[in-house]
DNA sequence: GTGAAAGCGCTAACAG
DNA sequence: CTGTTAGCGCTTTCAC
């Protein structure tokens, strides 16, 4: 416990050949022990479980990936580290862990540059497999190439059309679509605006094809209401844009944020929902059902779209499906509330 | 591009060795090349460029691991994955990713063995460190451990008293007690109360101890409104107990969520604030500056935290300190709005 | 200034 | 059934 004087006397942590030696058998029968490999007589069992508790022996797993060529690690990279990806994250690493696997997490903050970075550090790392929201086509065929070299790939929550790999995304162009067919048929409404469109993300624009598609369908007038980053200032903008806007009589909101912009303009202005402006929210966290009144929202299951994005990818890994990509659309959901 | 009826072919990776050959040198000095360990002539150099490109070679970090007994990665181990951790994961990723290292990351679910069980995978992988943000003192001594076989330690967010290691943590005790103080003297309230603490969070005895110290100081009765658990069943009830409270005049919320809660209730009543009722929100999400009245909140800096706990982390492990644990206490600010 | 060779801790043939 | 042995790809003394 004293020091002497160079600063902390740091342990070797013991190996597979101390604990064969203490337990006076061969590192290749405690291997086969730990890794269930191959029979070990119940003498040898004990001995080994003796001298591994003795000497609070934990495996070195990076020795075991350098043998085997493989981590049991996979990567997980999303755009940026926002609370839209949270659930996703959560089922994720519930499997991952449940597999005693790792989760290494990186971001390619929207940059092309910097997700081939990550993507480069998770294969020098070896992972077995790889989930992805891609944030650019020009990666795809870099993807490819670590498909070939062995490492499972998955795209989630976005799909490139070029990149031929497993794919879990919702479906979002869909779910816009029913929305404005709702509001237009269910609740009467004659002037639906789509609000918060923004043109650099890429799901957005399959939310701008569904309320189109719509709108035509019903032969309404299309009313978008641009937006840009999500920085404060940005948001500021599209409150007092939409604040300004009374000509509407519906409104379909493309994130969580604009639809928290939205309702709070409503309430500011005194506007009754839905007599006067009938609104559909994105996204469903738990005080939609709580206000007043209780908010109908396009809801995600985005926890279920990480776990099946999870399966597919473990199912690659572990060999239990080789075949073609498969490509999974999941429908979201329209919650019907009051607004 | 044609299979061979046995599925994919893969490509082994270039090594080491291969570029050596291709470019005509020995492994040694492609490694002391890349790592910059020692002097190569400029012609060798081109050499070698030239094979890593044509191979398109990537240096294998488990190898390299295995050799440096230290992996290019750290752990980070958070009780939850939510919404509250966000702002540290953005700045430890930045700061992680900057300098080459990748990020592990895994969750306790507040669970005692499950934490135990992270640490240890943790460590069988390696990593150069650890940012734990702990729930509970029964892996203290484990963690000690840890730091004894060379891990660098620093807690986030939580400090054990028995855990000799690094720490980051914000002053919500005295937050909490200025918030308070502030309800009394400044906005001349009698009936201060702490709505939404959660005894079994460990973080909320803090916010306890600064509340009760703060109504002491000022003579007032103390007024406490607890809850317990996260889920949407246990947050219903809170709205209704909150919504069925009219003798206070002032509310200091414990969390984000609570402060939501808070809100909507006394909208929904009709409640003026902050004239009938003052309330100081817990975080600060944009929405608080663009409501109506805009909220006054009490705002850890969490990107900041993950900061510091980074660079904490950083300096043991590159070396730059070996002294005794540093504990920073964060000033937790209050942010003077309307409400 | 550069190369040869040993070894990190583990697994998997191959013997016995 | 269990032990011996040969690497996995890299870094690093130690010679040249």
């Amino acid at each position: 416990m004293v020091g002497d004087g160079t600063g902390k006397e740091i342990k070797k942590l013991p190996t597979s050949e101390d604990v064969a030696q203490l337990a006076g058998v061969s590192r290749a029968t405690v291997s086969a022990y730990i890794n269930g490999r191959r029979y070990v007589s119940d003498k040898l069992k004990k001995k080994i479980d003796r001298a591994i508790d003795i000497l609070n022996y934990t495996p070195n797993e990076i020795a075991r990936s350098l043998k085997l060529q493989s981590n049991k690690a996979i990567g997980l990279l999303i755009p940026v580290l926002s609370k839209f990806y949270l659930p996703m994250m959560r089922s994720i690493n519930e499997k991952v862990h449940d597999l005693g696997y790792t989760m290494i997490l990186g971001s390619s903050e929207e940059d092309l540059q910097r997700e081939k970075e990550v993507l480069r550090v998770f294969t020098s790392k070896k992972v077995s497999g790889i989930l992805v929201v891609p944030c650019s086509y020009k990666n795809a065929r870099y993807i490819e190439q670590l498909q070939d070299s062995g490492i499972a790939v998955v795209q989630l929550n976005r799909k490139l059309d070029r990149l031929e790999a497993d794919s879990v995304v919702s479906d979002t162009n869909g779910a816009i679509h029913n929305a404005t067919v709702h509001m237009v048929k269910a609740r009467n409404k004659k002037r639906v605006m789509l609000m918060g469109y923004n043109p650099a993300v890429i799901a957005d624009l399959d939310k701008r094809a569904g309320y189109l598609s719509a709108v035509e369908e019903c032969g309404l007038e299309a009313l978008i209401m641009e937006t840009a980053a999500h920085d404060p200032g940005e948001l500021a903008k599209l409150f007092s844009a939409f604040s300004s806007e009374n000509s509407v009589d519906g409104v379909i909101c493309t994130t969580r944020t604009n639809m928290e912009v939205a309702l709070q303009s409503l309430k500011n202005r005194g506007v009754r929902i839905p007599e006067e402006v009938s609104v559909i929210g994105y996204d469903d966290p738990i005080w939609t059902s709580l206000v007043d009144p209780k908010v109908t929202v396009i809801s995600e299951d985005r926890y279920k779209m990480g776990d099946q994005a999870v399966n597919l990818l473990f199912d690659r890994i572990e060999g239990r499906y080789t075949g073609e990509p498969k490509h999974i659309l999941m429908d979201a959901e329209l919650i019907l509330r009051e607004s």
